[in-house]
DNA sequence: AGCTATATATTTGTCGACAATCTGTTGACT
DNA sequence: AGTCAACAGATTGTCGACAAATATATAGCT
């Protein structure tokens, strides 16, 4: 989870989009420009470069003249991002059946070994299960050898889909049905069946949309 | 294809995007923000707010106290591009089955006798026939009635389809064919089956970026 | 001659101030 | 009392100038 930091937007636009995906900053606040500027000790104008890429990665909204607000978690968004979503990574193992390498294939392999082993000692600590889950699913990414579909994935859309995680919150019971869907998508892809893997891959992002939606139903 | 222009920003946006898509300034050419600035009269601040807005619908690319250049096309982002606006139409077409009105659908379908009328006039001319098949897909993603997936597809990825599309050139066999496949879909969806729609569609998409393929292959 | 290192020049990143626009309030009028 | 209009306050959009970084040119060395 490096970014390559190396002016001083980039470090604000890294600590803003922190505070929003992790709720610091309250999801459909408004943004006051010359607040944050001070708070983060930069001018405005930098301040406006960092806004300008939250605005890519969909976590803020800006109008003219109007200002910018945190976007607002909601369950019609959360079903459209997750339509999409489900469909991208859809594609994305499909491609992976087809590109990634043995070596690569096995990387992942053992990766699930270790998420399995961390998940027996650390039971129930579902932080894990998701680090693991999110570094399970850019492996997969990674191997459809789509740059700009990594890109979409891995840049504009991941930081929006972990806002929803982590601030509708992860629970329980689907930790390890999770941990068995990697396992099968990822057999799916060494025995290079794509169409089989694209299946896989849908239902396992579909279930997971479903389980935040709950959590909607709940309030 | 009325844009919202209300900054200076937005207009110098506009007017540079067109000028990238129509090859004006050339693909794989650096941009100078002095030059620019000066060029249409705004200063740097104002220009660099538009770079941002380029950068987002991936015309141009930035690298950190080096500068902008426009991106160059290639065989291999052609493909890359339309492997993802394949499996995002897809899913538009699948959701338009789903969620469009019988107004909206009977719009639609004569919006493509429009097509048919114009065609036999103006047989050959693909310009009209471009339009129009923009015009339709814009029609069926709207029909999603999915706003992530919507603004992916017209705002995010559009401008640069087209640029493939002006840039290598739309040649003549292909143009009958697409209609017939619009004219297929379309039924597809008035019939409800969304699966079918679906298929058809990204057929239709992968078929339209072979042909551009083949563009590449002539050099 | 070719390569490295220094110095110059250009470009990008950042800043503070001004102008244009919007928001909320007050006050007048029907 | 309610509606509309002008006003005050604050916010965003834009500008020109300075600082930091990179690219280019020049000079020195092997």
């Amino acid at each position: 989870m490096v970014d390559n930091v190396k002016t001083a937007s980039d470090k604000v636009f890294v600590d803003i989009r922190q505070a929003i995906v992790e709720g610091v900053i309250p999801q459909g606040s408004k943004i006051s420009e010359p607040e944050l500027s001070k708070q983060h000790q930069v001018s405005r104008a930098t301040l406006r470069e960092a806004l300008n890429r939250l605005e890519s990665c969909h976590l803020i909204e800006r109008k003219a003249n109007v200002g910018s607000r945190v976007i607002a978690l909601t369950e019609e968004k959360l079903r459209d991002i997750y339509q999409v979503r489900s469909s991208l990574e859809g594609l994305a193992c499909r491609l992976a059946a087809e590109n990634m390498t043995c070596d690569e294939i096995q990387e992942v392999k053992s990766l699930l070994n270790q998420h399995l082993n961390t998940q027996r000692v650390k039971q129930g600590e579902s932080y894990y299960q998701e680090e693991g889950d999110l570094d399970f699913h850019y492996r997969i990414i990674k191997g459809s050898k789509n740059n700009h579909l990594i890109n979409l994935l891995c840049n504009e859309m991941y930081q929006l889909v972990r806002m929803y995680r982590v601030q509708m919150g992860m629970n329980g019971p689907r930790v390890t049905k999770a941990f068995d869907e990697h396992l099968a998508i990822i057999n799916a892809i060494e025995a290079g069946d794509g169409e089989l893997a694209e299946l896989l891959m849908k239902r396992h992002i579909s279930a997971s949309g479903k389980n935040i939606e709950n959590k909607f139903k709940q309030d």
